[in-house]
DNA sequence: CTCAAAATAAGAGATATCTCCTATTATTTC
DNA sequence: GAAATAATAGGAGATATCTCTTATTTTGAG
């Protein structure tokens, strides 16, 4: 992890400003943090001194459960805050947070903030908003693991990370996100393939019939 | 559902003021409504007109998918907010609320008051909580239901549910809320007795090896 | 550039969970 | 209080998903 200092900084505060968040200024204590692609932005179980706010990259919400199982909670993109359950609560078990590419956030200390942060309608607004979509996503995310196979969930989320009509997410991250044993989703991609589905090009995967992977996740939402 | 008028409203609203979660009046317009088990409290996806508060009761939210099967995404309690997200945001799929013993609640006009609530960092701060631990729970369970058999799942619900040493909720809505086949559930409680933990009695099971059952759960949680 | 670690690939067999079916017993409703 | 509806009970067979294993390929650190 690198702080960016003097000029860096100050150039990332003003291009990215995000003064409109709150009704006070924040400016004094703000830090900028850089993170390279696999750092772990939060420890798990270790509790974050700040609030971060997502400028650039991406990031994931992983916990360990007991039986070793690890589970990707959820992506985190830019403009999302990381580390408000701990602010905004004193108990509370906290998830790692690891890069996925080049992150860049500002962090807000929470011993100096927090006070004025939980009195500003402005960010609690905003935050309340970004909490019930998280909520609402979850809920969802639950339900559809419960009622859907796994081929469902899988077409849907080709098409949602696909790029340019090409699926290259790694397995191993899939796996902990769609919560299936690695086996099991090579099994489901090659039905994929066999079926016409996809065609697979080395580590990638060509979408061939986008109307039949558009039927399965179709299903998903209301 | 029924409205409370003149005495038996102000007596409601005397002894359960919610005057404590906002810094503004909000008397004028708010209403007490009395639902039945069984009743919709919201019809899955009715946008409601109010934002309510559960003052008495206990009721469940469900979402129906294009499969037929029903997911029973969470059990709402006293003290708790029904509504919040469709006052959040403008385009929201409505889930259907549905009261499973009598439940009396606080609605407030929507219309009324949405844009005073959206103002009211008193109010905005505790939903912010609420939808945090929301958030979390669904997370947690989302996680734990793909992370773990029914076995460790239902160990936890039964010790979650049970009074004084007897678990007796109803299959049929087990089923929904850990999003298993009633052929499945009954499969794991005849385990559950034929290893000892429980006793069946008639509809009622009663905790045999609370210690057994402790040791499943245990394992959910960090 | 090299070696260790991680990711991919796939077979084989186990098991968790589902669907479909048929009875029996409670609960509601008119 | 009888008839309709919902809940419980369980058999039988299917399938979605997991675990374990072994081999090959790719990636990352020094």
């Amino acid at each position: 992890m690198k702080k960016y200092k003097g000029k860096k900084k100050q150039v990332y505060l003003e291009e990215h400003s995000i003064a409109h968040l709150f009704s006070f200024s924040v400016e004094d204590f703000i830090e900028v943090h850089e993170y390279q692609r696999n750092d772990w932005i939060i420890q798990e179980s270790m509790r974050p001194d700040f609030l971060f706010y997502v400028i650039e990259g991406k990031a994931k919400i992983y916990i360990t459960h007991q039986n070793g199982k690890v589970s990707l909670i959820n992506f985190i993109n830019a403009n999302e805050y990381i580390g408000e359950m701990e602010l905004l609560h004193d108990v509370y078990y906290t998830k790692g947070i690891q890069a996925s590419t080049k992150t860049i956030c500002f962090a807000l200390p929470i011993y100096y903030y927090r006070k004025q942060l939980l009195e500003d309608a402005k960010f609690l607004r905003e935050l309340t908003k970004f909490l019930s979509v998280k909520a609402t996503e979850m809920a969802a995310k639950y339900t559809q693991s419960l009622a859907f196979p796994l081929e469902n969930r899988l077409a849907d989320f080709i098409l949602q990370t696909a790029d340019q009509g090409v699926y290259k997410e790694r397995h191993v991250t899939v796996c902990d996100y769609l919560g299936v044993s690695y086996r099991h989703l090579q099994h489901v991609l090659r039905q994929f393939c066999d079926k016409g589905y996809l065609n697979k090009e080395g580590r990638n995967y060509q979408i061939r019939q986008y109307h039949s992977l558009k039927e399965l996740a179709q299903v998903l939402h209301n």
